[in-house]
DNA sequence: CCCCGGTTGTACCGACCAGTCAGCCTATAA
DNA sequence: TTATAGGCTGACTGGTCGGTACAACCGGGG
């Protein structure tokens, strides 16, 4: 039966899914306590109790785990550009929930995005082109937002590369100390952090 | 003569010293590159055009080497926070001479700052401690400049240790893209930073 | 002149690296 | 029950790692 055979894969498959994922979870940890190549493959066995041969069954390399650690990141990070999109609003109204959402995905995935801004120089050739594509496009979208508000007077008339640089760095920047289970939830942080950047760029003349 | 002698002695001894700033520097450049762990001795040896043994002649291990490397970063902005200490003025100014000193320190140095930046939890032991520790005494600088405004009313009633981490993480940030050479000097970023922050933390009531 | 100590090249060490492979175990389908 | 295939094992490989031992070199002072 087709039918039958059907499930039995897909749910072999979603298993097989579940448990790469907890894989790639459980070595992000590892990743982000002692470093991408500090870290040896028998160490990640260790972690994910598993053998060698069965931790190669469900990552391709180390470099590809890296990758998919990166991925994951990305994607949270994209999602919620695109919650934010669509919720629309002004620059003002935008810039403020693209903070929430950063912030919230730093608070949520500590390990993941520790080792996505310390080790993402460790991708090489196509992966490492395609997540410099997706970083860059992050960016964008941020620049994008200051720009709109310039145009609508929002904003004074400032640098929007240059300040959506500045406004990266301080949201990425709390990966090093925004710790869930910590005194401060993601909120705690992206309001007064939301306050210091919408004043710093607020047209005084509205 | 003992004159002699010292003199002799003081000499080579300089030379000594200035090879192994000249290595520490090309070090430097190598681990921006490529990584800490992903660099081995024998590419150190080649970008120093020396051998394995004049090499460990001069650095005492691998580790001592990255080391000397944060020494050389923290040594820099501790002498920059120094003089902007010597320097006084409000806390408005203060914190934009910190800012100036800061990235002048990133765009001079900017393969130790990479480094720095990256590659700081490959120290261990007593060199992990007192870089921390060092690390730390200049966080807490930026947030004694923080409370002292706030004090005297120039600033207006923000939290000083997570104001200090925005301000740092926006600065720091740039290591990423500011380079000597680039389309940007130091204070052409310094300046727009400071605008940002300035006015994102100050009393509006004043 | 030789000799001395800072300097340097090189052979070598044990440890560990990422990754492979032949084959075993077990659950499922026929 | 048997055939099949996915899940998993762990010994093994060729190579590289950081670091050491040691002999040779060299320039300057006696």
């Amino acid at each position: 039966m087709s039918q039958a055979a059907a499930t039995g894969d897909s749910r072999r498959r979603a298993n097989f899914e579940v448990r790469r994922q907890a894989i790639i979870d459980t070595s992000a940890l590892v990743f982000a306590r002692q470093g991408y190549h500090a870290t040896g493959i028998m160490e990640l066995c260790a972690a994910n109790r598993l053998g060698k041969g069965a931790l190669y069954h469900y990552i391709g390399s180390k470099e590809e785990l890296l990758a998919a650690i990166h991925d994951r990141v990305m994607d949270e990070v994209m999602a919620g550009a695109d919650r934010v999109a669509e919720a629309g609003g002004s620059p003002s109204q935008q810039l403020s929930l693209l903070g929430d959402e950063l912030l919230d995905v730093i608070h949520r995935y500590p390990d993941h995005v520790w080792v996505f801004l310390h080790e993402f120089p460790a991708l090489t050739g196509e992966r490492a082109e395609q997540f410099r594509e997706r970083r860059r496009a992050y960016e964008r979208r941020v620049e994008a937002v200051l720009e709109a508000g310039v145009e609508t007077g929002e904003f004074r008339d400032i640098e929007p590369r240059l300040t959506a640089m500045a406004w990266l760095g301080m949201h990425n920047y709390t990966y090093l100390w925004l710790k869930p289970g910590g005194p401060l939830s993601a909120r705690d942080v992206a309001k007064p952090f939301a306050d210091i950047f919408m004043r710093g760029i607020a047209n005084p003349s509205e």
